[in-house]
DNA sequence: ACCTGAACACCGTTCAAGT
DNA sequence: ACCTGAACACCGTTCAAGT
């Protein structure tokens, strides 16, 4: 039987995303969503220019998820909103920090930058000189990404398999209490976090620093 | 002629650093160490067990490098000197956190741990009980590795190429200072920071909210 | 206009064979 | 004990050929 639609660029991103969603980045190859599309390989080239530019493709989409901050918010709330927003989309996409990180995806699109032009306004409204709002917007956005990298790779991994849990349990009890106290206590903690609410409290406390550090602040360090 | 030793799990971890450091995690491969070390790609096999096996190696011997704080010093101190220590060692070495991040390598010697139990001996001391001792943790290790991270990728890329940084200044150029007015407004300050400057400023942040969330401290929000 | 088959230059890894 | 060659199951991508 022919094929009812003749394949484009948005099915090529469905699919995609879903393929990405179920088996991370590595598991997604241009034969293999190609194989889920019922098609070969190369058919893929007559509608993406290659492997990045899908990868971009699902990038901008999820980036355009994120939800602007009400601007009438005052800018600490309105910095939390965002971060929060851009935080909860990119965990429910793991693939979109993964692909920026490891430079295969950049998305450029007006949608996809606009929280990032939001946050710095909220910045220099804050009173931040050039320098004050590169400095602040690389920290939270290190906090964020940082979060969810290191929330989708090894210790708090979700989706970790039965092998990787057992290979971990294992280590867990050779940590000798005697070498590493501190570690060997918090263990049992260390596994029990919810990531986002983790990641809420990490922001609280980067917040407070960026409100004691804006120059409009009238209670500095120091006075 | 004959090779003079017959190669070691030691030679072939400083073939690896040398190779990850020119050429990236992507140019890192069995085939082409194997190049590099004059010797064909099957005969590593006889050494490590595998390529996860040089990562972790890799990771192994980088972390050992970081230094351990003055015990003496306060907690904020002593987290701030490892916290640093940490960033800098691995910034000499990017592959390292990508490593890691991509779930290609997990250091558990005790060497490696070492640091984390430092730490977390540091919020014990502040106060912290295990839930914010986690979150504390995560927040200060997300810093770090999403500070790296970032300025690996993208943006802030160090070893940018001549086509990368062209392609940056057309889109650049692009940028409607209608549409994102303080985007385009910060634009040239954001290509000029030192990487690390940044990372300290966003660390005494973070660690400024972390004092002011700990439990032993008297001017707590509210009172 | 769209898709396929064959091919190229790569991967990590196994296994039998060589010295 | 150590190394190699051939092979397997993968990659992304190009290009000529088919419909």
């Amino acid at each position: 039987m022919p094929r009812r639609e003749p394949l484009n660029r948005e099915r090529i991103l469905d699919a995609a995303l879903v393929l990405a969603g179920e088996e991370g980045l590595g598991g997604l190859s241009m034969r293999r969503l190609a194989k889920a599309l019922g098609v070969e390989a190369m058919a893929l080239y007559n509608h993406v220019a290659n492997k990045t530019d899908i990868l971009d493709g699902i990038a901008e989409r999820v980036f355009a998820e994120i939800d602007r901050a009400d601007p009438d918010l005052p800018w600490p709330e309105r910095l939390r909103a965002m971060a929060l927003s851009t935080y909860r989309v990119l965990s429910r996409n793991p693939v979109v920090p993964m692909a920026l990180v490891t430079d295969q995806a950049n998305p450029t699109s007006l949608r996809a930058v606009q929280p990032v032009d939001d946050s710095i306004g909220a910045l220099y409204e804050a009173g931040f000189d050039d320098d004050g709002v590169r400095q602040a917007l690389g920290a939270l956005n290190s906090l964020i990404f940082g979060s969810l990298l290191l929330t989708t790779a090894g210790f708090a991994r979700e989706h970790s398999n039965k092998a990787e849990q057992d290979q971990m349990d294992v280590y867990i009890r050779r940590v000798d209490p005697a070498k590493l106290p501190h570690f060997s206590r918090a263990l049992p903690a260390l596994g029990t976090g919810v990531p986002e609410q983790d990641f809420e409290r990490a922001l609280d406390m980067l917040l407070t620093g960026l409100v004691a550090a804006a120059p409009g602040n009238q209670l500095r360090k120091g006075d």
